[in-house]
DNA sequence: TCGAACTTGTTTAGTATTGAACTAAATCGC
DNA sequence: GCGATTTAGTTCAATACTAAACAAGTTCGA
């Protein structure tokens, strides 16, 4: 049996793809005063209210979400308050600023990426989606 | 004129999928005495052989592949040598020991990727290569 | 031919990240 | 009930990273 494809290869694009991207938005994410990481937190708070559960879905450690969180928190993007129900965990909370920032990063990183996206004809885009879809 | 796709959920998709691939590598790239930032180098010397290359094409810092470059040399996972047509340059060669550990390195990321990839059917693994291959 | 401008790779110094250990709260087993 | 175990989030100490400045070599224009 033939290896039909070099997933090395495969995986060496997709990261590199990844790279590129981030390193041309940090610079623009940073104008609006967010460290590229605190936006990958910040957006995904509405689906992951917990610290627990953003250093989990993020891939990162817990002490560094404390750090992000902290931050911010400080810098006014959202807010935490104890769970009435369990007493040890910190329900998080965009505030309206740290939804307008969260909005404006998106936007920024939707600019990046969709110039990449743009090499690919709508059909494939939506063929590009569906196989993320299939993978994680 | 709508919207045909949300960038911003494609990137975080395809994100997600990189950094969990990554996090699972990172321990068992660790047992053959690497780190998973000196295997990407590793991968990278044969086709851009000098550090400054290095740095561009993977979106590091140069200061970063020097410290990356010297624990690699330390290592003896690869060598230096002065370009004689041009002093300033650092040409880098990868030793017989650090082509099998990239190797085996390359094997762990492979299977780890692999996993994913085996989500989806042979053609649609082809049609994602295409597709990466368009936007890099 | 020579110096201004650029490029390569390194060093340094300060910041960012994180593993390990910790506190507090919840849950489990009996 | 209640000690043993697990989980949430934090702190701390040590490591990793990187911006800025640098030394060395090259290139280019007049």
């Amino acid at each position: 049996m033939t290896k039909d494809i070099d997933e090395a290869k495969l995986w060496s694009l997709n990261y590199r793809l990844v790279s590129s991207v981030i390193t041309s938005v940090a610079p623009e994410v940073a104008e609006l005063g967010l460290e590229i990481k605190e936006l990958f937190v910040l957006a995904e708070v509405d689906d992951h209210a917990y610290p627990a559960e953003l250093a989990s879905t993020l891939c990162m450690p817990k002490p560094s979400v404390t750090v992000y969180v902290k931050r911010l928190e400080a810098a006014g993007f959202l807010t935490r308050e104890i769970d009435a129900a369990d007493l040890r965990r910190h329900r998080l909370l965009l505030t309206p600023e740290g939804r307008r920032v969260l909005a404006r990063g998106l936007g920024r990183l939707s600019e990046v990426f969709g110039e990449r996206l743009a090499s690919l004809t709508a059909a494939q885009q939506r063929t590009f989606l569906r196989l993320l879809e299939k993978m994680v």
